[in-house]
RNA sequence: GCGGAUGUGGCGAAAUUGGUAGACGCGCUAGAUUUAGGAUCUAGUGCCGCAAGGCGUGGGGGUUCGAGUCCCUCCAUCCGCACCA
């Protein structure tokens, strides 16, 4: 038998790829283009496990396929490179976050070339290079120096709006801002600079504000509402509380709805799609003005239901509402100041677990515009501050949580639509017709809506209203380990850095940690700090999402010093073809790509408007742990057979190294090593073994469940670990890892290999022509692996290799007519070996520069017959048959024409293919 | 509660537009061959049944000549969001 020796061959072609460049795009083309990528990995210093390549071995097949389909492939990997884990090491112990930072990243890429990824290495940078992130800081000058104009739809500079207001003043300008007070030019010239600078803020898309916003403690920085799971942080899960603070903000909501409406043109998964519009959370209403008894104020409200407002009893402003002390009364005055301070400083955990009603009576009353009741304002959490106006009007009939709180506080509940029975819970439906509701009496909910927002409207009292939930973005960090915000703060106004100071690199600290005072780290470099003309810089650095929200966009064009990117370049290679990566950066990462890509194409930088046409995600994979029980008097550790069920709570559990157990049998001698301690003590069952539990669970180091990819190659080979990755199933899918199933593949690498190097280790491959059986296993398989990648169901492609390879081997079949293409189409799966079989077939170039095969009808059909036949005396046609059936066969369908008929109405059919029994198929 | 998905052998899974369900692989069974390896080859392997035959894609109903696939409904599991007015 031949022997097979896959380090030797993988070993070589990765030199030679690297050294011949052979997967180096060309940057600019008249040929079509074709761009794929993985959502980038942060380099941690665990190195990666065989969970990452699951995307990556994908984005290269469709990689290498679409290079051998003729596409001009651009197929880059880089590195998302600032964050915590690196500068966290750096507090502990001392070493600058850049240092381990690179070593990491040296380990990874080893790592990637092991696995022989056709990355294109002129691409390949890390965001935290400080060439890279020059243009990161570049783009946020840009926020800060835009605003968006809500006429136009589109980002413009901040200096047009400065002449805007100089000429006539903000009332005229419809814009994304908080700025809700309007200014003649007038007013705007007798303004000092801090005073114009803080309106101005009110308008910029990078701006400073106070904000209610997760404060973390514990990390000693603030995050954004994507990077809070359940009111605890999503790394580390430690509590956030809520604080008002002052910070770097992005304005993304002036986006929201071209966030919304291009999610329709995406080729993107819908479970996606749905998370980004549930995100976005766009809700059609009205917003009402109330009259407030006794003060000049009105209380604004949103409301979805302004069909029910003739059962408004009562309202609730949130403890944070900016009129809670003016409304409230000198007798409630003590009881909502304990109120709202108990409000404040219950935690968001809190605040989640428990959501019975609680609130307190302002003692002040609004006007119902259309029955003159006067209603009660309460104060109660479950109205929150930052969606709509912090303040809605109630009606307890037809909603659920007003219902809870009138009972609870008894306040009276009228029905305003029938069909429902209110002593038993809130009627929230849009069924059934209008009562007790003056002129909308009779009306149906959804007429009743449209009817009431056209009368307040008329009566000047509200007006259509879109609100959306998503929130600007804290952009600040108190951390060390990002891009610096190029702002300099002077004389109470800001400025951008200097372009030509760009980069502004971070400075040498002498700990990583924030300050005694709980200043951030940068606040330790004074010098860097302090400018000789009194300005001082901005302390915050940029979250971990600025990096990669445009790395896309620099891939193209890694080492330009002049632009962020060239923009011819940006016009061929945009929008990304294909982006894979995995579900949790949903609505973080994957909502600013889409943010900053509209903004950039808003100051005419880039063409498209959307980054990544088509996205898949790929699954987790998961740990299969191996649990081993320790009886927790004896200490001695049990097989897990011997364990009788009842007793199971007297054994503690605990991870054995997965590397160390084969078919649930644990290696007692090596764990034994990998523990240093020699004196553990073990039962073993009657066949003298120790039996370990399997258990799923998260890949991670810490269950030793993990599972090196170079390990994987090591022992079997990059080309049969790749394809037993994809053999596992829809790359779609999480799943366990595990290798049970790889002998299969290895077993068909062999045998593959045999069908050119026999087993004296003699090269078969002859030139005679192929019969037709074996020129059908090749089609066949032709056409499988072709529309498998196609629609990227790998998978699929795996047993049409298997079954092809099968099929030869019992042929006896060692043609250069069949093993030729058959070679191509296997190449992106597992390139090394192709490559070298490729080179012993006489090749001198590189397979890459070969051209992926056509499937050919001619070998696929069955032989057939053809039939005339006759429906309903109407339409002929010929029907087509296996040549083995026999007329009497046909007879037999004659029932199921007139179906047939309906089908083929207005179409002309070429024939009907039957077997017996049923029509199979109707080939038009 | 809202939104999204998924449910097929002992296991991972195929079946692209409705057309012979379970391809391919693992595992298992038997045999062959070598002989201690985590080897190779051959045959078998959805379930029930000796068989003929029957039953089978989470449950129930429907459309169709024909349904894993389409429609309705219920159930289970997973993921995301959540007092969003």
């Amino acid at each position: 038998m031949g022997t097979y020796n896959f380090q030797e061959i993988e070993k070589k072609w990765q030199k030679k790829w690297k050294e011949d460049r052979v997967f180096v795009a060309e940057k600019l083309s008249d040929k079509p283009k074709y761009y794929v990528m993985d959502m980038f990995p942060y380099p941690s210093g665990k190195g990666l496990h065989v969970g990452h390549p699951l995307g990556f071995i994908a984005t290269d097949i469709m990689a290498r396929y679409k290079r051998v389909k003729g596409y001009n492939v651009l197929y880059p990997m880089g590195f998302d490179s600032f964050g915590l884990p690196a500068e966290q090491y750096a507090i502990k112990t001392g070493i600058h976050p850049a240092i381990t930072t690179e070593k990491n990243i040296k380990h990874y890429w080893a790592q990637l070339e092991n696995v022989g990824f056709s990355y294109d290495p002129d691409s390949m940078f890390s965001t935290a290079d400080p060439e890279y992130y020059k243009w990161t800081q570049w783009i946020f000058i840009k926020m800060y120096q835009h605003w968006y104009n809500k006429t136009e739809e589109c980002a413009q500079p901040i200096e047009e709006l400065v002449k805007v207001f100089e000429k006539k003043g903000n009332a005229g300008v419809l814009a994304a801002t908080t700025q809700e007070e309007a200014f003649t030019p007038e007013e705007w010239k007798a303004m000092r600079p801090p005073e114009q600078e803080e309106i101005l803020m009110r308008y910029r898309i990078a701006y400073l504000d106070y904000a209610t916003v997760n404060w973390c403690p514990a990390l000693g920085t603030v995050l954004a509402n994507e990077e809070v799971k359940d009111g605890k942080s999503e790394r580390g899960g430690h509590p956030v509380e809520r604080k008002k603070m002052r910070q770097w903000m992005l304005r993304i909501t002036a986006y929201s709805d071209r966030l919304l409406k291009g999610l329709e043109i995406l080729d993107w998964p819908d479970s996606l799609e749905a998370m980004q519009k549930n995100w976005i959370g766009r809700s059609e209403g009205a917003s009402i003005h109330y009259e407030i008894v006794g003060h000049e104020e009105r209380l604004e409200v949103f409301t979805t239901r302004p069909d029910t407002i003739f059962g408004n009893m009562f309202m609730v402003i949130a403890p944070e509402h900016p009129l809670v002390e003016k409304l409230t009364t000198k007798e409630q005055k003590a009881e909502v100041e304990t109120y709202v301070d108990w409000a404040k400083n219950r935690s968001e955990v809190e605040r989640m677990a428990d959501t019975t009603k609680t609130g307190v009576f302002t003692g002040a009353y609004t006007l119902n515009p259309f029955t003159e009741e006067k209603l009660p304002i309460w104060i109660s959490d479950y109205v929150v501050i930052t969606y709509g106006t912090g303040a809605i009007m109630c009606v307890p009939g037809h909603d659920d949580r007003d219902y809870e709180f009138a009972n609870k506080f008894d306040i009276p509940i009228r029905e305003v639509i029938a069909g429902g029975d209110l002593s038993k819970e809130a009627y929230t439906s849009k069924e059934g017709k209008m009562v007790n509701s003056g002129f909308l009496n009779g009306l149906s909910p959804m007429e009743a809506i449209k009817a009431m927002n056209d009368e307040l409207e008329n009566r000047g009292i509200g007006k259509r209203k879109i609100t959306y939930r998503q929130r600007d973005v804290v952009w600040s960090r108190q951390r060390y380990w990002g891009e610096p915000t190029p702002i300099i703060h002077k004389d109470g106004v800001t400025e951008p850095v200097a372009w030509e100071d760009l980069p502004l690199d971070l400075p040498e600290v002498d700990q990583y940690k924030p300050s005694a005072t709980g200043e951030p780290p940068l606040s330790r470099a004074q010098d860097w700090v302090n400018l000789p003309d009194g300005g001082k810089r901005d302390m915050n650095t940029m979250p971990n999402w600025a990096g990669s929200s445009w790395y896309f966009l620099r891939y193209p064009d890694a080492h330009n010093d002049k632009a962020f990117a060239d923009p011819k370049r940006m016009d061929y290679w945009l929008p990304v073809d294909l982006y894979i990566g995995g579900t949790e950066h949903a609505v973080g990462h994957l909502m600013y790509s889409r943010f900053w890509t509209k903004f950039l194409k808003d100051l005419g930088y880039l063409s498209v408007e959307e980054p990544f046409q088509k996205l898949v995600n790929q699954g987790m994979i998961q740990g299969t742990s191996q649990m081993m029980y320790r009886h927790k008097k004896t200490n001695k550790f049990v097989s897990a057979d011997l364990i009788p069920e009842g007793e199971i709570n007297e054994y503690s559990q605990l991870h054995a190294d997965v590397n160390l157990v084969r078919a649930q049998v644990l290696d007692v001698e090596g764990f034994k090593k990998w523990t240093k301690d020699e004196s553990a003590q073990f039962v073993l069952n009657e066949d003298k073994e120790f039996r370990t539990v399997p258990r799923v669970e998260k890949m991670s180091k810490s269950y030793y469940n993990t599972v090196d990819p170079d390990d994987m190659c090591a022992q079997y080979g990059a080309d049969t670990f790749r394809i037993y990755e994809m053999f596992l199933g829809p790359i779609e899918l999480s799943k366990p890892w595990n290798t049970d199933g790889i002998n299969g593949v290895i077993s068909f690498m062999r045998r593959m290999y045999n069908l050119f190097i026999n087993d004296a280790e003699q090269f078969q491959v002859t030139d005679e022509p192929a019969t037709k059986e074996e020129l059908k296993a090749l089609h066949t398989m032709i056409k499988q692996v072709g529309e498998g990648i196609d629609r990227m169901a790998f998978n699929t492609c795996v047993p049409a290799f298997m079954v092809f390879v099968k099929e030869l081997g019992r042929m006896k079949c060692y043609k250069r007519e069949v093993l030729e293409p058959f070679l191509i189409c296997l190449s992106p799966f597992a390139p090394h070996v192709c490559e070298e079989l490729w080179e012993m077939l006489g090749h001198g170039d590189s397979i890459t520069l070969s051209s992926f095969p056509d499937w050919e009808e001619q070998y696929l059909v069955e032989d057939t017959v053809e039939y005339p036949v006759q429906i309903n005396g109407k339409v002929r046609f010929k029907l087509s048959v296996p040549a083995d059936m026999g007329r009497e066969d046909i007879g037999k369908e004659v029932l199921a024409h007139e179906t047939a008929q309906k089908w083929l109405e207005g179409k002309e059919p070429k024939k009907l293919i039957v077997v017996p029994g049923r029509i199979v198929n109707v080939v038009i």
